[in-house]
RNA sequence: GGUCUCGUGGCCGAGUGGCUAGGCGGCGGUCUGCAAAACCGUAUACAGCGGUUCGAAUCCGCUCGAGACCUCCA
């Protein structure tokens, strides 16, 4: 397959032309979230951006397996190997089964992603349906000599890793640094080294998700289930994996040496971050009490918010700055999204009327204002998938859109059909936006209403009677419908 | 302390060694009975200081400032 994709790799720090390993098909991972909460803005960023990610791939002719999974085993809360697992915990305190804290925040989560028309992965794994084949890495990385158990708990020796392979080679560590500055935590006493991580964690009495294991009872390490299960669906090296910024140390370095320990093999050819979404300049995150649920983006239900917003908004709102930049939430911000996008969504409706039908096939036309868009947001796409010129590129067609409409400007008909098809094809098809769904709003019978509302305004209007027209405009706008009066007559639309 | 990122016009945000980013807001206009909406046009910028260069906001150095990771986190 034949393109000029290039991606940033996280692990050299440069762009580099994508190649997969076996194309035309693609493995990709990405760290899906841990369900023990409601989803929050955090949440959508990886989403949308490997969504985005996800769509190119496929669009540029690869056959993409997207693997994302759901962490719902009890990671541990609070500081090291002490304390609760934050999914235990949840189920203690509202008295449900752990299973039913998970399927509750999953179903939460699933219903945020698909507002915000995230595609489904094409595998989303459980930690918690694949213990065995976490437990089958341990073996293997047991075997290798890189782990030793403590008392029904394994750990992962890092020094002695470190002598045959070096660790850190994606966060830019070096195991004596990390020695050098370690926080005194408590519960660590197992451990030869404070940086070793547990691959396997005995339970205690009161744990409450537990499984049997060669060594007892217990639970699977943190990074372990991405290892276990990204080799089980996408082979011992696949092509990418992706996250969250905050998960590159220590998650996904250790993520390879537990590959590496355990396949003796590099996991992942390229490594994708997304950057944060700040809020007041800094990091949004649950633990930090400062992260707004999308929940309440939609609903506009949080003292942050002026108002609803959109699940297409924050989208928008996302893809608007590259990925690999961090993201300043404001409710400025969020309004200019807003409009913006309500601006390129209408863009949509005026394309069927000005493009030649039944349309003539694009043939090898290079020049003019279509192609030149065409090409501008391939370029974009191809330059480690730069959202953000892309909208830019769509701002440009959508202003010859309108002079075209408005007889201003004229193209010749293979380019008109070429830049309809761009904007259709990566506005909706790539960037994921579409119209948001008026369903149950604005049915036959308010259509029937409104028309007739709008007819009397009319008449009203003809016979100069200014007072009743502006009374029904000015009313109907109390409540959140909005007369568009327009050289054709005039239309309405239902207000955010 | 270590590793790293960033500092662009009122706000959000691309990009680049010489050529318009874009959006929102502002301003001006078209349309309208008036307005809103829509559409068109437009101004304001590259943290500071020094260096490299014919030329730097873009490369290098320093200063100041902000942030991320080093502990669960998207």
């Amino acid at each position: 397959m034949e393109n000029n994709l290039f991606i940033h790799n996280s692990l050299t720090r440069k762009k580099e032309l994508f190649e997969p390993l076996s194309p035309p098909h693609v493995g990709m991972y990405v760290c899906g979230p841990t369900v023990y909460g409601d989803p929050h803005l955090g949440h959508a960023r990886p989403a949308v951006t490997f969504d985005l990610v996800f769509r190119y791939l496929q669009h540029i002719g690869y056959k993409v397996r997207y693997v994302r999974n759901i962490t719902d085993v009890g990671h541990l809360e609070g500081d090291a190997d002490a304390g609760d697992d934050k999914i235990g915990k949840m189920a203690r305190l509202e008295q449900l089964e752990p299973m039913e804290v998970v399927q509750y925040y999953a179903n939460r989560y699933h219903e945020a992603m698909g507002m915000m028309n995230v595609l489904h992965p094409s595998i989303e794994p459980h930690a918690s349906g694949h213990i065995i084949e976490q437990i089958g890495m341990i073996r293997k990385i047991l075997d290798a000599g890189f782990a030793y158990e403590r008392n029904g708990s394994i750990y992962f020796d890092i020094e002695k890793y470190n002598k045959k392979h070096p660790y850190g080679v994606l966060s830019g560590r070096k195991v004596d640094e990390l020695l050098a500055y370690t926080r005194e935590l408590e519960g660590q006493e197992e451990k030869k080294s404070s940086f070793d991580f547990a691959l396997w964690k005995k339970a205690t009495p009161e744990h409450i998700m537990r499984w049997p294991s060669p060594w007892g009872e217990g639970y699977p390490g943190w990074h372990l289930e991405c290892s276990a299960m990204g080799t089980k669906y996408l082979g011992e090296q696949f092509d990418i994996h992706g996250g969250g910024m905050d998960l590159l140390f220590p998650h996904h370095e250790s993520e390879i040496a537990q590959s590496v320990a355990a396949n003796d093999k590099m996991p992942v050819k390229y490594w994708m971050h997304n950057n944060m979404i700040t809020i007041n300049g800094q990091k949004m995150g649950k633990s930090l009490g400062n992260a707004v649920s999308l929940e309440e983006f939609f609903t506009g239900n949080h003292p942050l918010l002026e108002k609803a917003y959109s699940p297409m908004t924050i989208r928008f709102f996302i893809l608007q700055a590259h990925y690999r930049g961090t993201v300043d939430f404001s409710n400025e911000a969020l309004q200019a999204s807003e409009k913006g996008l309500r601006r390129l969504l209408a863009g949509l409706q005026c394309l069927t009327p000005l493009t030649p039908r039944p349309p003539v096939p694009p043939l090898q036309l290079e020049r003019g204002p279509g192609c030149e868009v065409s090409a501008a947001c391939y370029a974009a796409m191809n330059d480690d998938f730069n959202s953000t010129v892309v909208i830019a590129q769509l701002f440009e067609a959508l202003r010859i859109i309108n002079a075209v409409k408005e007889g201003k400007e004229k193209l010749p008909e293979n380019d008109m059909v070429v830049l309809a098809q761009t904007y259709r094809t990566f506005l909706v098809d790539i960037l994921g936006l579409v119209p948001e769904e008026q369903s149950g709003k604005k049915d036959e019978i308010i259509n029937g209403l409104m028309g007739t509302i709008i007819d009397i305004r009319a008449e009203a209007r003809a016979k100069k009677d200014f007072a009743t027209s502006d009374q029904i405009r000015d009313k109907l706008l109390k409540i959140n419908i909005q007369i568009k009066d327009g050289k054709e007559g005039a239309s309405w639309e239902m207000a955010e």
